[in-house]
DNA sequence: TATCCACCGGAAGATGGGGTAT
DNA sequence: ATACCCCATCTTCCGGTGGATA
């Protein structure tokens, strides 16, 4: 697909004009339907500029609700226009480093200690970590991103060990400043409640957003990103609509958008048309799965295929159990020794939940409660097609 | 109304892989 | 060589679960 980006590139580029900016990655200088959250966090942090202490935050909302956006605009706007004040922002994404230990180990090489990504007793770490930061004698605004999964996979201890140390420093000292951001709503609840009230942070809900506001970024996107007249009113109008409809996901609106653009260029067609963003639809939907499958791991990809070899065969809801029969004979072709039911049942979880498939518990009565498969993302021909495109029959 | 089906999902521990320090 | 650390993934164990059934 790479290649061909390239050769397309050569002899046609009548409509993209800057590809980076068609990212969700871009963050634009102004943030449609997003300006008083930006306000609001600036104000937040003007205290640790005056070297005074700042609450806690957590921002709390779906993906592609501008979270992220928000919180980078805002720490770059605020180091441009304060440079020398008495603060470090860091940003760290807990996807990558989503323990404890991980996130030390990060802020040690921020703060110029070296220490080897594992090996070492985490309290270490985390001395060093205090030791500088101390030194430094600067506030630290610290931005964990995606700070549920960290969470969930590593328990509160870090959170518990940032927030308290506010209260074991100095009065007078330069303190922490924690951001969270959190994709589930609910993250609050899941924390210990000995953390919660050192962390106690200030809330920031960021809702889903609406067709105009879709419509606002993505005409800001075209205006930077494309050339000049080179899309419909009617086809922007169409994706912030049915993307407010079924999610208020910006990114997803953006990533039609890019999509809508590439297939225009393709096609040889000189704009963007609401045609276009049709199948610009489907081509987006079908792109993610693809990467997402290729991300698996060999038995979540069998138990995907299990599953979508019984819904081929007009199998009606399969619970676990039929599931995990089929998963076993998968495992006999391909020469590997089948996982426990424990943990296909664990499977099929996670692959709900990055939104492979849907589950629904079924309580049968004397038949037993099971998970059972409601769907999956795709039609099952096409995801049956997707599996043999990748070498599975 | 008690029972029982067929799986649920938490907890804990095993496994095997990475590493440091002495 | 030995003793310690971090970590993801999986297994083992086991007390639920809710409606159909006897």
């Amino acid at each position: 697909m790479e290649g061909y980006a390239d050769v397309r590139c050569d002899y046609q580029r009548r409509i993209i004009r800057d590809r980076r900016i068609l990212r969700d990655s871009y963050i634009p200088k102004e943030l449609p339907g997003r300006q008083s959250e930006v306000e609001k966090f600036t104000n937040l942090l003007l205290p640790a500029i005056n070297n005074e202490p700042s609450l806690n935050i957590v921002f709390l909302g779906k993906p592609g609700t501008g979270k992220t956006a928000v919180a980078k605009r805002v720490i770059t706007d605020l180091s441009e226009k304060f440079p020398s004040a008495p603060v470090r922002y860091i940003y760290l994404n807990c996807s990558r480093s989503n323990t404890a230990y991980r996130v030390m180990y990060a802020l040690n090489r921020e703060y110029g200690i070296l220490v080897p990504p594992s090996g070492y007793p985490y309290d270490e770490l985390y001395n060093n970590f205090l030791a500088a930061f101390k030194h430094t004698r600067q506030w630290l605004v610290l931005i964990l991103d995606e700070v549920d999964l960290l969470v969930r996979r590593d328990g509160d201890r870090l959170i518990y060990s940032l927030s308290r140390l506010n209260d074991e420093i100095g009065y007078k000292d330069p303190g922490i400043v924690l951001v969270g951001i959190s994709n589930t709503p609910n993250f609050l609840e899941k924390l210990d409640p000995r953390t919660l009230s050192s962390f106690s942070p200030e809330r920031m809900y960021f809702y889903p957003y609406r067709a105009h506001q879709l419509h606002d970024i993505l005409l800001q996107r075209a205006k930077e990103g494309l050339h000049e007249s080179s899309w419909d009113d009617g086809a922007i109008s169409f994706i912030a609509a049915r993307v407010a409809a079924e999610s208020g996901d910006a990114r997803r609106a953006i990533d039609v958008l890019r999509m809508a653009a590439e297939l225009a260029e393709r096609d040889g067609l000189d704009r963007i048309t609401t045609e276009i963003v049709k199948r610009a639809f489907k081509s987006v939907d079908e792109e993610e799965v693809i990467i997402t499958i290729r991300s698996l791991p060999l038995h979540h990809r069998l138990v995907l295929l299990a599953a979508t070899k019984l819904l081929l065969r007009n199998e009606e809801r399969p619970g676990t159990g039929k599931i995990y029969y089929q998963y076993k004979r998968l495992t006999r072709d391909y020469y590997v020794r089948p996982l426990t039911l424990r943990r296909v049942s664990g499977i099929l979880r996670e692959l709900d939940e990055q939104g492979l498939l849907s589950i629904r518990m079924s309580y049968g009565g004397s038949r037993g409660n099971t998970k059972v498969v409601d769907g999956l993302v795709l039609e099952p021909a096409e995801m049956y097609q997707i599996f043999t495109n990748m070498g599975f029959t």
